[in-house]
DNA sequence: GCCATTACTTACTTTTTTGTATGTACCGTA
DNA sequence: TACGGTACATACAAAAAAGTAAGTAATGGC
């Protein structure tokens, strides 16, 4: 999210994984703690920094910042700073980022299905 | 991955963010480091630990066996141990994990598109 | 009795991600 | 001229995930 050791194991292992595998290269683009439920959000249209903000109660101002980023900077949202005080800024699904909506509605229809199928055991999810 | 600090803000805020949005959910369950290259190699059928590990190079026998035993205690695979010696365990998809498939081949697609047009800028996916 | 093989454990370290707390710029209004 | 609102930035701490290194159990073959 911040620095990452560029010759640390994890971060080589991290490029070997995300170049050999688009599928991987694909969830991690939108795996951070937030991202999905931030894209989510737009899904119909534009929100303000601020309006997410609230939108997702519990996010952070920093992590809240640090996925937008994010996801600007892997073409997935774009965002859009008006020169007024206080400052408004936008942020919208790009093209890129729209493609991925029938996607992640199936993805979510098969957490639905799986969540009722395996309702949580292990502890990871509780 | 072990240990999680029960009412961590961390673990608090995955609870809510899993059980408010069904995506982020799905995406969790997905989420490790070498479980989509995992589900992938699958695809085709049975394969046994001995035979993951050497398909995946560079993932460790620990992070394999951490990888697959969450993914068997979510219910996308399923764990066949044969009373033999030395031990043969095989792994394949469940039902559920083959529902997966025809989605994971989209958002496959979807990486290898949009690996195209934006190619890596960012220092997180170099 | 010793070794090889397989599929793991266990204890530990490093790296990365997430969260906390506080500060900043901007300018119109009071 | 102090204040409020917005969208951040920065320094730091805590937690989680990933990686390293060294075991272990079982048993058939030598």
């Amino acid at each position: 999210m911040a620095k990452i050791k560029e010759n640390s194991t994890n971060n080589m292992n991290r490029k070997y994984i995300t170049s050999d595998c688009d599928l991987t290269y694909s969830v991690c683009m939108v795996g951070g703690r937030w991202k999905l439920i931030i894209l989510c959000n737009l899904e119909d249209g534009k929100l303000r920094f601020g309006e997410l903000k609230n939108i997702i109660c519990n996010i952070t101002e920093r992590m809240l910042t640090l996925h937008l980023r994010e996801l600007e900077s892997d073409g997935i949202i774009k965002r859009t700073v008006y020169a007024e005080v206080p400052p408004r800024v936008e942020y919208e699904l790009t093209a890129v980022g729209k493609e991925l909506i029938p996607i992640w509605k199936q993805l979510s229809e098969w957490g639905a299905r799986h969540r009722k199928l395996n309702p949580p055991v292990s502890d990871h999810f509780a």
